[in-house]
DNA sequence: CACCTGCTTTGACGCAGATCAAAGAGTCTC
DNA sequence: GAGACTCTTTGATCTGCGTCAAAGCAGGTG
């Protein structure tokens, strides 16, 4: 059903999802027909392990369904995820050979990958790509350091109510709504997998989720599906300031 | 003092002791002629706020001399430290307005201004400087993550020992050291800072590391200067793997 | 259906690091 | 050189979250 999906979504930059989003953004036709001279696409099963830390890895790529994680692990197993990448987000750095990071699919995951060598060429002769590049850098590089306030000086209860408002953000960007009181959306992560990207154990987890549904700020229907009546009161319990890093 | 210095670094960006790490590293001497003509220099004192989180930024600038931290605070006070910055390290996004941290001297700190708006016609014109940027970020980027690693699965011990040796490194290499067993250097942070940047009390910090001292892994003379006698060992503490994240 | 297997929840208990408190040490000012 | 101020160390106690353990629950398989 991947290769489907695959087929649907097609050769052709025009109809594709994340067209005005990804490192291809800002590129005009002829760039882009250029780019998509040297694409191809990759599917992965949720639970597959898209790139090993370590790992020579001859291609970059861009999310285009699904959702993956990047984590780090230490050598007595101890894991921390480190980001999470969702359509749109791009996988790789231009000028390095090994992966510095696990990437796990943690839904099932499409991926729009260009061969590295190939990509770098078109890079240097396309300042748009690059341009597109160093703003998404930018972005990530501002996501990771509101992650290190988290990590750093947030309560298990905050950084899970922190942890679903980013999802249901995210969740509700990709479908271009515009912000609503009530959102419902899917928990694309075990309890583990939060655990990991929230630096806690998966019983923490559990028992702060248990909490939040006990005092009626979210509601589960199953274990994924999770709803939220009223979105800043979630935002409250994130301790977030001002606007909870609602993008302008 | 800082004037002195700062009339003594002049200026001539070929004498500069960031030439070949800071933005400009990649610029051809006409690109860096332009650049010399748009920058300033300006100078802080070590507990100076040099930029307000939310204020407006008209400025970038890199880092010539000193150490400067990037810190965020919640509503309540906590604070987390997300980066520290070192000399030729960049300050500040093209494209954007406000800051989004607060940028603060912990030593005596010379900083190589640029207002915001030619630096940006300039980096449209010239891509050496967003080459060099999008490579600096990709840096940072990394940087941020190993720090999320840190704060998010590490013991406290480890936290320290971790610091420390980060320091240890950026010092050696600011002096063009080929790595050493033994190393010497001062600790631009106090211990509240320390603690900021690890996501623990000031208490805890003073307690690990007068642990580490009673160990031998580290002296101290006076509260600032350390002495590593076995670079190996500490970087063991770290619990790092491999190389302990030393540059190859 | 019974029996897996993977994921989740809940309970009991322990500990690393936070909190509260006080005193030491270095530097500056008058 | 006494007092004030900042930074640091150390001790006593508390607590949020980790650890260990067991049971619940859904989906898949023979």
């Amino acid at each position: 059903m991947l290769l489907d999906e695959a087929l649907h979504i097609g050769p052709n930059c025009g109809s594709c999802p994340i067209r005005h989003r990804a490192v291809c953004a800002r590129c005009e036709s002829d760039e882009l027909a250029a780019l998509e001279e040297i694409k191809f696409y990759r599917s992965f099963q949720a639970g597959q392990t898209l790139i090993w830390s370590g790992d020579r890895m001859d291609f970059v790529a861009s999310v285009v369904t699904g959702v993956a994680t990047l984590t780090q692990v230490m050598e007595d197993g101890r894991t921390q995820t480190v980001g999470l990448l969702f359509p749109s987000d791009f996988v790789g750095r231009p000028g390095r050979d090994a992966a510095p990071y696990n990437v796990i699919a943690t839904t099932d995951v499409m991926m729009c990958c260009f061969r590295k060598k190939p990509f770098e060429e078109l890079m240097a002769r396309t300042p748009h790509i690059g341009q597109r590049l160093l703003e998404m850098t930018l972005d990530e590089l501002d996501a990771a350091r509101e992650w290190m306030l988290l990590l750093g000086r947030k309560t298990a209860r905050e950084k899970i109510a922190s942890l679903l408002a980013i999802i249901a953000r995210r969740d509700a960007s990709l479908q271009g709504q515009v912000r609503q009181r009530q959102v419902t959306f899917e928990l694309p992560l075990t309890r583990e997998a939060m655990a990991d990207y929230l630096g806690l154990t998966l019983e923490t987890v559990s028992r702060q989720i248990s909490a939040l549904k006990r005092e009626g700020i979210i509601e589960l229907t199953g274990k994924r599906t999770v709803h939220v009546p009223d979105i800043d009161r979630l935002i409250e319990e994130a301790a977030d300031d001002a606007d909870g890093g609602m993008p302008g």
